[in-house]
DNA sequence: TCTGGGGTCCTAGGACCC
DNA sequence: TCTGGGGTCCTAGGACCC
C-alpha cells in the first residue's frame, strides 16, 4: 500500500504555526512582489478568492473581509517542510519527498505487521502536535489512488479524521465515481476539456474506456494512469535525483528598457544558477536566456525570445556561465521594448566527475574552481551574497516587494520567539 | 502602479550513422 | 512507373505537477 501525506494549505499553515491568532481567519500568502495569491486558508477559499488571484484586484475585498496577507517566506516554509519530512521518515522507511508539502510512503514491506491507517493517524497527530502543521493522508494500492484518497480525506476531515484508506474494489469504484475527471492526478486543463467533450466526466468514466483509446489520446502516460486508477500499480517511489535542469527567473516589479539593467539581472541569475549547480556537484553546458515583455498588457508592443549558448565543456563556473548568458542576451535583446521578465535555464547537466574533456580547449571550470569555492564558503558563512561579479549590481537596488513578510522564526537567531512565563 | 517560480516526462521530426 | 532498411541522438514543443 502507498500513502500520500499532504500538508493542508501549506504556506498558510506555516504562518499560522507561529501566529496562531490567525487560525479560523481568512489568510492568504502572496507570491514574489506580492503579485498574486499562492496559498489560501479554508476561510479565504470560502470567500471565493481563487488560486492565483491578482492581489491588487482584490485590495478592497481583502480589506472588507479582513483577510490577513503574508508575503511568501520561503526560508520559513523550507525549514518547516524539512521538519515534516524528517517526521515522516520516522514512521516509514520508504519515503519519496514529492514536493515541498507532499510525501509518498510505501508500506509494502511493513503492511502485514501493522494497521496502516492507525499508523498514519499517529503520524498525522504527531506532526500537528510537534510542528504545528495540519496534514491529510490518503492510503491506497497505487500512488494515483493514494492521491484520490488524500483528496477525500481533505474534503471530509470530520468523517475521515484526516486519514482515508481506499482498499476494496467497491471503495475504488465509489471513489472514482465521485472524482471529476479534471481532478485526476495527471489530467490538466487541456486533457480534461478533451475528455469532457466526449462525455468522460469522472475518473470512473475514464477507466471504462478501452486501453487503445487511452493510448491514442494520451500515450504511455495515459495507459499508466488507466491501470493506476484501476488499482494496478505502475508507479513506484522515485529516488532523489540531481536536477536535470536548473532555472532562475524573476518578474520585475517595474518594466525595464535598458540593456545594461537586464544584463545585470541576467548575470545575477547566472550567479544563482551556478551556485545551485555547485551545490549538487554538477556542471551544465547549455545556457538559455529568455526575456519577455508584459504579455498581459495587450495594448503594448510584445516581444518574447530566447537564445541558447552551448559551452565547449560543461561548467559550474559563475564567471563562464555569466559570460555565456551575457552573450545569449545580446543575441535577443531589442531596443524599444519594456521587459517584464527575464531568466536563465541551465541544461545538459552532468555530474562534475563525469565531464567529457577536450584536449585543446582551456577548461574554465577547473580554472575557476578555487575562486568558486571561496565564494561559496563566504556566502554560506555570511548567509548572503557577500561576493558578487563586477557586472552585478553592487548596491542591491533590486529589492522585492514584500510588504507582509513574516520573520525567520526557525532559521534566524534574532527572530526566535521569546516565551514569557 | 500592480499579474510567481521551478520543475518533469513524452513525442515527433530532423539530422545523422552504417 | 519504379529509388532500402535499421538505427541513434538531439531539440522543440506540449502536456503535466507543485
Amino acid at each position: 500500500m502507498f500513502a500520500l501525506l499532504d500538508c493542508n494549505n501549506f504556506y498558510v499553515s506555516c504562518e499560522r504555526a507561529f501566529q496562531p491568532q490567525y487560525l479560523q481567519k481568512p489568510v492568504c500568502v502572496l507570491s514574489n512582489n506580492d503579485g498574486c495569491v499562492i496559498s489560501r486558508s479554508n476561510e479565504a477559499k470560502a470567500l471565493g478568492i481563487p488560486m492565483g488571484a491578482v492581489a491588487f484586484e482584490y485590495d478592497t475585498m481583502f480589506k472588507q473581509n479582513q483577510v490577513k496577507l503574508f508575503s511568501a517566506n520561503f526560508v520559513l516554509y523550507g525549514d518547516l517542510s524539512r521538519r515534516v519530512m524528517n517526521k515522516v521518515r520516522e514512521y516509514c522507511s520508504d519515503v519519496e519527498v514529492y514536493s515541498i508539502d507532499e510525501a509518498f510512503m510505501n508500506f509494502s514491506s511493513q503492511e502485514q505487521y501493522l494497521s496502516i491507517r492507525e499508523h498514519c493517524l499517529k503520524l498525522r497527530n504527531i506532526i500537528y502536535k510537534g510542528i504545528g502543521i495540519p496534514t491529510s493522508i490518503g492510503i491506497a494500492p497505487t500512488k494515483t489512488l493514494a492521491k484520490v484518497a488524500n483528496r477525500i480525506a481533505k474534503k471530509y476531515p470530520e468523517r475521515t479524521q484526516d486519514v482515508y484508506c481506499i482498499e476494496t474494489q467497491l471503495q475504488i469504484e465509489k471513489a472514482l465515481k465521485w472524482l471529476p475527471i479534471e481532478d485526476v492526478w495527471g489530467i490538466g486543463r487541456r486533457l480534461a476539456e478533451r475528455f469532457q467533450k466526449r462525455g468522460v466526466r469522472t475518473a470512473w468514466d475514464f477507466t471504462q474506456l478501452n486501453e487503445a483509446t487511452v493510448r491514442k489520446e494520451m500515450g504511455v502516460v495515459g495507459v499508466r494512469m488507466f491501470y493506476e486508477l484501476k488499482g494496478i500499480p505502475q508507479l513506484g517511489l522515485e529516488l532523489p535525483k540531481t536536477k536535470q535542469s536548473i532555472g532562475v527567473s524573476r518578474t520585475f516589479s517595474q518594466s525595464i528598457t535598458a540593456l545594461s539593467m537586464i544584463e545585470e539581472r541576467v548575470v545575477t541569475f547566472a550567479m544563482v544558477a551556478s551556485e545551485k549547480l555547485r551545490a549538487q556537484k554538477s556542471c551544465g553546458n547549455l545556457i538559455t536566456v529568455f526575456i519577455r515583455t508584459n504579455t498581459k498588457k495587450t495594448d503594448e508592443k510584445q516581444y518574447v525570445n530566447q537564445f541558447t549558448v552551448s559551452l565547449a565543456l560543461p561548467s559550474s563556473s559563475a564567471i563562464e556561465i555569466a559570460k555565456a548568458a551575457k552573450y545569449a542576451l545580446s543575441k535577443i535583446f531589442m531596443d524599444g521594448y519594456s521587459y517584464k521578465k527575464a531568466g536563465i535555464i541551465v541544461d545538459g547537466i552532468v555530474p562534475e566527475t563525469a565531464r567529457q574533456m577536450n584536449l585543446f580547449i582551456e577548461d574554465q571550470h577547473i580554472k575557476h574552481r578555487p575562486i568558486m569555492q571561496v565564494i561559496d564558503n563566504l556566502n554560506k558563512r555570511y548567509k548572503c551574497d557577500k561576493i558578487k561579479l563586477a557586472s552585478q549590481d553592487l548596491e542591491t537596488r533590486w529589492i522585492m516587494k514584500r510588504q507582509y513578510l513574516s520573520k525567520e522564526f526557525t532559521t534566524n537567531l534574532k527572530d526566535l520567539l521569546v516565551v514569557k512565563v
